[in-house]
DNA sequence: TGTACATCAGTGAACGCGCGTTCACTGATGTAC
DNA sequence: TGTACATCAGTGAACGCGCGTTCACTGATGTAC
């Protein structure tokens, strides 16, 4: 019962190495055929030794996960840090460039998080579902302010639905921030669709013809920011 | 060079059986997971058979793309064929909800064809794009014919711009039907919308409270109808 | 109608490969006295 | 300061596995005459 004091090891932890391997190789090889022989290999260890730090692949492509989704939250962070917090237009078209830049820069990472899961492995939500949160929070965050500065368009209809007071309820229960329904609904319709855009172009499934794929993302979040705010 | 007749098998080709299978297998493992020997398992058959129809599993997997495609195809296709060519807003609602329908019935297909490439793969565009372009086509002509009966919502600032323009060059020049600059522009944007809720829904990537997916789902489409439709 | 032949779908053995994971181990490092 | 000991990250051999692909083959079937 009494904690016992703590070794302290002079050598650093292969943890990092391991981790930031890991990304190099899901760049060059996708996520499916990451694999702890490989990895143990370019860092210069034997396989085994990787168990001291993952109990087993499993553990490892959760971690990643995990690190994935809190660099994109950061990153959505830092792209609206220095904007004024009354400029509701200028901090959603910040993060929607964000939202893009950060998926083409680390396109294995997004689709690691936001793609076609791997096969045979689930992620353990309670691990992964925080980090998750954060960026959708943060989206909400900013259009729940514009909202409460009445720079918001509403659609009454929208509003007034069924699914929107059930969304809501769920939402209340859930323990996050108090927000209006439309807010919500709003919040997670605008991600869908940034997230089809984005997943298609990293994905190179956008038809051929279309070529200047950011002038084409720019002007949807132009023609979603006319459409939201007053 | 003069042809020689043809033998006549009374067995059928395994052929059919191997991609029906191989579909099956997909929906429990996952794409990545597909593996000759487990079809020709299942088949009860020997593995090297399986080469009397494919030349390789790439092969393989480039037939089950081509399928999917084409099986989507039909479906976006079959939803308004019994519907009347001028009630625009009817014939695109039955395109919207035959496309999640389908995204729904078959998830393991649509990842294929949408989801993340599988790895080590690339499809030969010149045997899969034909089959991608028709469900894109029949869009285009939905869009096409509502707005020559003056339908349209039209957005002339989107109409003009540059990128507008080069996406028209690009269109008519890959030969197909000419069409106007603003529609294909619709038709891409509304099917990244579209696609991302659909990925997000069938990779059980929605935030936990989004329960009702399907009036989620339902609700966006109607509000694209009063945004694209007079 | 009967026989010799060509076709070709499917067989079974074999190849080399990389994988995740286990196990007993070693050897450097820090700790207790 | 010196020695015996505990810790534990990393080792190396081994396991059983399933994979894609090759190869020479066999045997049923249809064809030519």
């Amino acid at each position: 019962m009494s904690p016992r004091p703590k070794m302290m090891t002079s050598m650093g932890t292969l943890q990092p190495a391991i981790l930031s391997i890991a990304w190099k190789q899901i760049a060059e090889s996708g996520a499916a055929a990451l694999s702890l022989r490989a990895i143990a290999r370019e860092l210069g260890i034997t396989a085994p030794s990787i168990y001291n730090y993952f109990s087993n692949r499993d553990a490892l492509v959760t971690a990643l996960i995990v690190d994935g989704f809190s660099t994109f939250g950061d990153a959505l962070f830092a792209a609206t840090s220095a904007l004024p917090e009354q400029d509701h237009r200028q901090r959603f078209l910040a993060i929607g460039l964000a939202y893009r830049n950060w998926a083409l820069a680390y396109p294995e990472r997004y689709q690691l998080i936001f793609g076609t899961p791997i096969a045979g492995y689930t992620a353990p939500i309670e691990m992964t579902m925080p980090a998750a949160s954060r960026s959708m929070v943060h989206l909400v965050e900013v259009i729940a302010l514009a909202d409460q500065a009445g720079n918001l368009r509403l659609k009454d209809d929208v509003a007034q639905n069924a699914q929107m007071q059930s969304l809501l309820e769920a939402w209340k229960t859930s323990g996050a921030p108090a927000v209006d329904a439309k807010v919500l609904y709003l919040a997670i319709t605008i991600w869908a669709h940034v997230h089809g855009l984005v997943s298609l172009e990293i994905g190179h499934q956008y038809p051929l013809f279309v070529v200047q794929t950011g002038e084409l993302y720019q002007l949807e979040i132009q023609r979603l920011i006319s459409e939201l705010f007053i």
